[in-house]
RNA sequence: GGGCUUGUGGCCUAGUCAGGAUAGGGCGUUAGCCUCCUAAGCUAAUGGUCGGGGGUUCAAAUCCCCCCAAGCCCGCCA
């Protein structure tokens, strides 16, 4: 609806003014759209940009009528109103089941997010890229395109050695309940502290390194062994999260494969490559100081080695590749892209995030400063759970714990999608537990509210004539859905989506506010349901597209 | 030292890539609204040198240059 309108006024525009880029900005509290291309033409045409836009006004005027668009010049702006019956046909359009679905797509997508190292649980900051590409993958599913989302595991690095030294050697026991991740974290930490400065030790995790390197059963078994362990803890982690991966991809396949030996045979051959003890790249060509170690001089491999042996394979399998990493990816993600072109590779595009820290400073599972998942899923639950109990007594316990759970997946994931990627945050509980405007629930609680309207109307006629300026606010916003839909696929960029979902909430509460709904009468008391519907059905999509359930009751 | 990112009322944040009309929200504080579809709501008040300085432009939070501050990176770790 938004989109066909949106081109049409675009057309007309183009056609008067003779320019291809029409400036159509959005008009705020003035107008739906407007251009400012009468300040373009100015120059051009010798005339008060006032002038222009009246002229570009009048003739183009009269062919956006069907349409439902009034044009209005107010100085050099040229005005675009969309009136009622564009609202009303809105509103009919976003009755349908999958309302902002867009049509299938060719272009297959591979979104790798998450990817923590298996060496403890996922914490405040791992779940940021969580959010982010799961919200993501959502979209582009929602944008029609073929995708498949991948966690990549890291089950070879000097952690997981670490990991395993520390499994073997020190007697860290499991507590009563604990889940595998966190088990996995504390002998990881106790590791570290065991090992010190000791070149001996350290002399032993290189030998783990340069067995599991040769796939010696032995050291494989092992590591294959607290990588499971901790990879299940993480995945119930993920699941509680409403956080879906297609399949985790074991890092040390690509070594059992050969393909990491093939990429590195292929590098060999470029003119950049450098051998003497060790395989490496000089990118400087590409703007990179350092050499790329691809390569140790004990001839085992490094994780960028691997790394490249995996985009090669999905670059392979997938038209667009998209990583989402943390801002202390931004190097090496650089050199993977630079390396992969010169490969003559499909190269991935990265989604950076940046960090996010405690007060007390930045996470770190190595020293065990961390907020987990787990625990900050446990605390908000609880906290929705009294929230809950006091709001509705009557439900029954089984019955307040799911809206619990639900309630508190959505705070979470909305409270960390909602801020642009590239911004760095510090993790507040204060406001992690804050239920209120601009969180999830509150989202949630517009959408019960209209479920709760419409389970209480029974049948009505499928009527939409649309009056009142909240109605007709509230219609052009569900319009805009699948052109959100569409941008946040074409930007990358998921924290729009919290923002629409926030205004829609806003407009609906606006709107139930003021319009008496089932008071209401006849035709007036129709069209006002068939919005309710249309917006209930808005609000679950695009809920749904943040991976935060849509709640009937709450 | 070099590179990347960020800086918007007391606090958090949208808008910056694709310049356009009075810089949107929220938290907090203050004052109101439940015999009326769920008050996780609504209304109003309060609060802004858009880090600082220059420049480009009819027009700059947005583009360019310089400076300041914060975070991250610069390993034969991942």
């Amino acid at each position: 609806m938004f989109l066909a309108t949106y081109h049409a006024i675009e057309e007309a525009l183009r056609a008067s003014a003779g320019e291809e880029d029409v400036q159509l900005i959005d008009g705020g509290e003035h107008a739906d759209l407007a251009s400012t291309v009468a300040f373009r033409l100015a120059k051009v045409r010798k005339k008060a940009p006032a002038a222009i836009a009246q002229e570009i006004a009048s003739e183009i005027a009269g062919t956006l009528d069907d349409r439902d668009v009034q044009v209005e010049v107010i100085g050099p702006y040229i005005n675009f109103i969309f009136g009622r019956r564009y609202a009303s046909r809105a509103a009919e359009a976003a009755l349908a089941e999958g309302y902002g679905q867009l049509a299938p797509r060719r272009t297959s997508v591979c979104i790798e997010h998450t990817s923590a190292n298996p060496n403890g649980p996922l914490h405040v900051g791992h779940i940021r890229n969580s959010i982010i590409g799961d919200t993501l993958a959502r979209a582009f599913r929602k944008a029609g395109h073929p995708l498949e989302v991948q966690y990549y595991l890291n089950d070879m690095g000097r952690q997981i050695a670490i990991v395993s030294w520390g499994f073997d050697t020190l007697a860290v026991e499991p507590r009563e309940g604990e889940k595998g991740d966190h088990y996995i974290a504390r002998v990881y930490v106790a590791a570290n502290r065991a090992i010190g400065d000791d070149p001996a030790t350290a002399a032993e995790i290189d030998r783990r390194m340069a067995l599991i390197e040769q796939g010696d059963p032995d050291t494989v078994r092992k590591f294959r062994h607290v990588v499971s362990m901790c990879a299940d803890g993480i995945k119930a982690t993920l699941q509680r999260l409403n956080v879906h991966h297609d399949r985790y991809i074991w890092e040390s396949d690509f070594v059992r494969n050969g393909q990491m030996e093939t990429t590195l045979d292929r590098i060999a051959s470029l003119p950049e490559c450098i051998r003497d003890d060790v395989l490496s790249l000089d990118l400087t060509g590409c703007g990179f100081e350092k050499r790329y170690v691809l390569r140790r001089s004990d001839g085992t491999s490094v994780y960028a080695a691997r790394d490249l042996a995996y985009h090669i394979w999905k670059g392979s399998n997938f038209d667009d590749i998209i990583d989402v990493l943390g801002a202390d990816h931004k190097l090496i993600g650089a050199q993977l892209i630079a390396t992969l072109g010169l490969l003559g590779e499909n190269a991935p595009e990265i989604v950076h995030f940046e960090f996010v820290s405690l007060p007390e400073g930045s996470m770190s599972t190595r020293r065990g400063t961390f907020v987990s998942a787990d625990e900050l899923i446990d605390e908000v639950t609880e906290r929705a759970l009294e929230e809950v109990t006091a709001r509705r007594p009557e439900l029954d316990l089984d019955e307040r714990r799911a809206i619990a759970r639900s309630v508190a997946v959505g705070a979470i994931r909305y409270d960390i999608v909602r801020v642009s990627p590239d911004k760095s945050t510090v993790f507040d509980w204060k406001e992690a537990l804050n239920f209120e405007r601009q969180s999830a629930p509150y989202i949630q609680y517009a959408h019960a509210r209209a479920c709760s309207i419409l389970a209480r109307a029974g049948e009505f006629e499928a009527a939409c004539d649309l009056a009142t300026e909240n109605e007709i606010a509230l219609a052009k916003h569900i319009a805009l859905f699948p052109r959100m839909v569409a941008k946040v696929v074409e930007e990358r960029r998921p924290h729009m989506l919290a923002t629409y979902a926030r205004e829609l909430a806003d407009l609906f509460n606006q709107f139930y506010r003021y319009e008496p709904v089932l008071k209401s009468e006849g035709v007036v008391r129709d069209s006002r349901l068939t919005l309710v519907k249309a917006a209930q059905n808005t609000l679950h999509e695009t809920l749904e597209t943040l991976g935060i359930d849509a709640l009937r009751s709450m």
